[in-house]
DNA sequence: CAGAAAACATACCGGTTGGTATATTTGTAG
DNA sequence: CTACAAATATACCAACCGGTATGTTTTCTG
């Protein structure tokens, strides 16, 4: 039962930072909210930032990891891992995520040109989940999944850019709509620029499904 | 000679803005800089947050506007023209410019969900681009230089939306190659998914570029 | 020129907030 | 039980910062 306290500033710190990013984020408040005291927290954190460090390194970099979990130490069938990932992205965002943001996306606009340390830990993240993608994609090629003229390093950055995008746009335009179009725009173009088509279509221009809005 | 001190306080303060963004401005520190008063700067704008409307209003959304005017009043050539858009932007980045990354999508990460009316300001910049780039998309495929079955807004709201990530990723990363380097592959899918080529090829695939990183 | 309104200038305030100094309790090894 | 460190509590502070109240100067208008 010990380390209790620490774990649960990190959690509810977290929570604070998913919805008013780091800046906004009040320890006072928080340190109130949790029924604890300053002595307590500063016992674990020398201060805000070292926080911000923590909660990045042991809570927002194993998420995100989990987030492709699937495509690592995967050889075939990455083409559609990769689809279902963003399909459950698409098909998992509600108002009130569409509203906040992607975490990352948010602190990474936030803190990158702010704090240097605060810019190397997300650049962490970016670039385990761009690895991860890039050896995915360089799988999908192996196994013919994937179209092999495909540069792997631009197109993980790429995807992960686009995702960002479809959260900073859906969020100003608050609208779960517009992000869901934004996604279903994703798929549709990674479909034909990306995965391998099952039937090759006779002269150009891919099948396109009817639009969601 | 009249109203100079309120274009002052509005430029200066846009500056401040893209250096920090809006929460980071410091009306005492600008009025200081700009060697005015505070009985000056609140004899023009109400607060700090109605001091932010006006720089986006006046200052933001022409930046913004200005960057698609090529594209208006176009009926021909619109590809052409919304490939040099991007080109431009991705050849007048600097080593700054990446670094602080964009101001719009820096506003719209750290204010959407801060302040209703900033929100809707910022939704109002987002949404005349979106018209503009869907305009000229519809005029793109009625003059037969891009696809017809792709949807015009989806294209749009993609089309900004990559553009923002772009901004985002390079930001963290702090490396204009990475910008680069996403630009190149946005211009690659925007020929292959949206723009019609010249020459059409017989099987699958668009020819590809070398990479630029 | 009068008088009013616009355009500034000066001084001050009050709440917030991250952080510190120090005291007290709790847990644990010997 | 003792000694010592980890853990937690309490009180306080100093700086920052947006905002206000009020005073003075300049400009415009009739």
């Amino acid at each position: 039962m010990t380390k209790i306290t620490r774990e649960k500033i990190l959690n509810r710190c977290f929570e604070a930072i998913c919805e008013g990013g780091f800046i906004n984020l009040r320890t006072d408040k928080e340190i109130k909210r949790l029924r604890i005291t300053k002595g307590a927290f500063y016992h674990y954190f020398p201060g805000k930032l070292d926080l911000g460090y923590a909660v990045i390194d042991e809570i927002i970099m194993p998420m995100y990891m989990e987030r492709w979990a699937t495509l690592e130490e995967k050889t075939r069938g990455v083409s559609v891992a990769l689809n279902d990932i963003i399909e459950n992205i698409k098909t998992g965002s509600t108002d009130l995520s569409v509203k906040r943001g992607d975490v990352l996306a948010n602190l990474m606009v936030e803190m990158s040109n702010e704090d240097e340390t605060f810019r190397l830990k997300l650049e962490e993240v970016l670039e385990a989940q761009v690895k991860i993608i890039q050896r995915a994609i360089l799988n999908g090629k192996a196994a013919g999944e994937m179209k092999p003229q495909i540069d792997a390093r631009s197109m993980a950055y790429s995807l992960i850019g686009q995702l960002q995008g479809c959260y900073a746009v859906a969020k100003t335009r608050n609208s779960r709509d517009v992000f869901t179009l934004m996604m279903n725009a994703m798929q549709r173009q990674l479909k034909e620029v990306l995965f391998v088509s099952a039937a090759t279509e006779p002269s150009g221009g891919t099948a396109f499904q009817r639009m969601t809005a």
